[in-house]
RNA sequence: CGCGGGGUGGAGCAGUUCGGUAGCUCGCUGGGCUCAUAACCCAGAGGUCGCGGGUUCAAAUCCCGCCCCCGCCA
């Protein structure tokens, strides 16, 4: 069995509300992993939940609720329900309190300190709880965290360290080695600085905190959150049992973080698999982040979205190609509820969905809804089967690099073409004249044909609406099976296949 | 001198790696069509590419300086 294409989203913390932020990262894995899907290649897409650490103990503890409990509900009332929201189908959900995750995080870091790359110190300094972080005098303004604003505490900790500088040098031999390891190259540029500025060992464990993973070797300490909450990518797949599924699933193809947190991925975590002796990740690719009004979504500032808001209105399908399509990968970009609205009416009500109207309405009209077998092919005919063997192969491409909304532009820049075709061969113009029925059955066939392969190209963006268009065109076969890689093969449906006009795949929206 | 992102037609963005007709979506104006979700197609108007200097035959793109906006655990 060849290894399975495997992505992460990074897991979300509980103690969040979600927001479309989260979603959106949660959408771009989902397509990408779904796209994967239908070049036939097995998948493995994981997402989860990050639960440790002493701001979720607190926040347990003021609702008079063990933290454990808090978890559990915050996981049942909000994490998961945003899975179904956005569509995603991932193949697995880990939580960082299960059992699985606890014991795999032990096993790895009982491994790396018979290796000798733990070892115990004292150490002093200014803590944030906010960030879960020790503080370099530098760091703090005022004496407070720059991040959060709040006074730090001093902490005097015996703790153990991971031996984090003796891999500098085999980090940057990496990166230079595989300068795709982190997209886009901004991130890239800003990773290999910060490890040439130099490593220090970093402190793993924390005494003072109760709620996480207790050392094996120590059981009065535990594992510091992030270097618990990035084992998760292992864990779920088996690393704590030694399952042999692991292997055919590590290494991780693609791991999808925020800008925020490149440095644990691409500095901390490479670090620990080299000491463990595992495989690195194929690539860390930051995305930018969703500005509303020109500004970061906060809750304090009342500007985070959830994402039920969107879909209620729009539908999971319209969420889903808005966020990709409209914001650059790897880049900030600004949401906003009228270049929402204004995307779907044009590109996806008046776009796919009407060119769907159309072709469905003129079969039922002209053919009784049976689509007819195409005659000889004319020339802009064949123009359209070679410009849908393009641009399949643009989409293909662009989504292997994540440059998500040039793969949707390539599959719009069809859609557009057909309805300029459409336009043009005039099939009502066919249909008054007996002498044209031949054409007119080209014709046709030809865009439902071209209809067909939209289906497929667009169903990992869009897997209902897809689906119900497949329907529509009286497709057989499991539209989610579909190759995008042979979408191209002019004449995959069947003559004859029952076409029917079913509801809007996209309806307009009230322009009140 | 904390780190980072950005300033391109009315709005939102691409283009800057490897200089050479400034592109896309929406909006606007005029025309075509009537199969379709008042949808579709064509044409057009509209830009000192933040400011100043430099390099060059040629700069949104390279170099120097400056101004402004924004973000900092998705």
């Amino acid at each position: 069995m060849s290894k399975a294409f495997y992505v992460t989203t990074p897991i979300y913390y509980v103690n969040d509300a979600p927001h479309i932020g989260h979603a959106y990262t949660t959408v771009a894995g989902d397509v990408l992993t779904r796209w994967h899907r239908q070049r036939q290649e097995p998948v493995f897409y994981l997402t989860g939940t990050d639960e440790h650490g002493t701001k979720v103990q607190r926040k347990a503890e003021d609702n008079g609720i063990a933290p454990q409990q808090w978890c559990d509900r915050l996981v049942e009332q909000s994490w998961l329900p945003v899975l179904e929201t956005v569509d995603a189908a991932n193949d697995d959900f880990i939580r960082t309190t299960s059992a699985r995750h606890r014991k795999g995080v032990q096993r790895f870091w009982e491994t790396l300190r018979a290796n000798g790359h733990v070892y115990e110190a004292d150490f002093e300094g200014p803590y944030c709880v906010g960030c879960e972080e020790f503080k370099r005098p530098g760091d703090l303004v005022d004496g407070r965290c720059p991040i959060h604003l709040q006074p730090v505490e001093m902490l005097h900790e015996s703790n153990y360290f991971f031996r984090l500088a003796a891999f500098q040098d085999a980090l940057l031999e990496h990166y230079e080695r595989h300068p795709t390891a982190v997209e886009p190259k901004s991130a890239y540029n800003e990773v290999v600085s910060f490890i040439k500025s130099g490593l220090e060992d970093i402190s793993m464990s924390r005494s003072s905190v109760s709620w996480g993973v207790p050392l094996p070797w120590d059981e009065e300490q535990v594992v510091y959150v992030w270097f618990d909450a990035l084992l998760n990518y292992i864990t779920a797949i088996g690393y704590g049992d030694g399952d042999p599924k692991f292997d055919t699933i590590w290494p991780a193809n693609v791991h999808l973080v925020g800008k925020d947190i490149l440095r644990f991925h691409a500095v901390y975590w490479p670090a620990m698999l080299m000491a463990a002796g595992l495989p690195l990740p194929e690539k860390v690719f930051a995305h930018g982040w969703l500005l509303v009004g020109g500004e970061k979504m906060s809750k304090s500032k009342l500007t985070g979205i959830s994402p039920e808001q969107i879909t209620d209105e729009f539908g999971s399908d319209a969420f889903r190609y808005y966020f990709l399509r409209a914001i650059a990968f790897g880049q900030d970009g600004s949401f906003s509820y009228e270049d929402m609205a204004a995307r779907y009416q044009a590109e996806l009500a008046n776009g796919v969905g009407n060119l769907a109207a159309r072709a469905t309405a003129m079969v039922g009209r002209y053919r009784d809804g049976i689509l007819p077998a195409p005659g000889d092919y004319a020339n802009v005919d064949r123009g359209l089967q070679e410009l849908l063997a393009a641009k399949a192969e643009a989409a293909d491409a662009a989504m292997g690099r994540l440059d998500f909304s040039a793969g949707i532009l390539a599959v719009k820049d069809f859609v557009d073409a057909v309805n300029m075709y459409v336009t043009e061969q005039q099939p009502w113009v066919l249909a008054k004249d007996e002498a044209s029925a031949g054409r007119l059955d080209t014709v046709l066939y030809t865009i439902c044909e071209a209809l067909r392969a939209i289906a497929v190209l667009y169903h990992p963006v869009m897997p209902k609406a897809t689906a119900s268009l497949w329907q529509q065109l009286g497709a057989t076969g499991e539209l989610g099976e579909q190759s995008v890689l042979k979408v191209g093969q002019w004449g995959q449906l069947a003559p004859g296949s029952t076409v029917t006009k079913g509801d809007p795949l996209f309806p307009r929206l009230d322009t009140a």
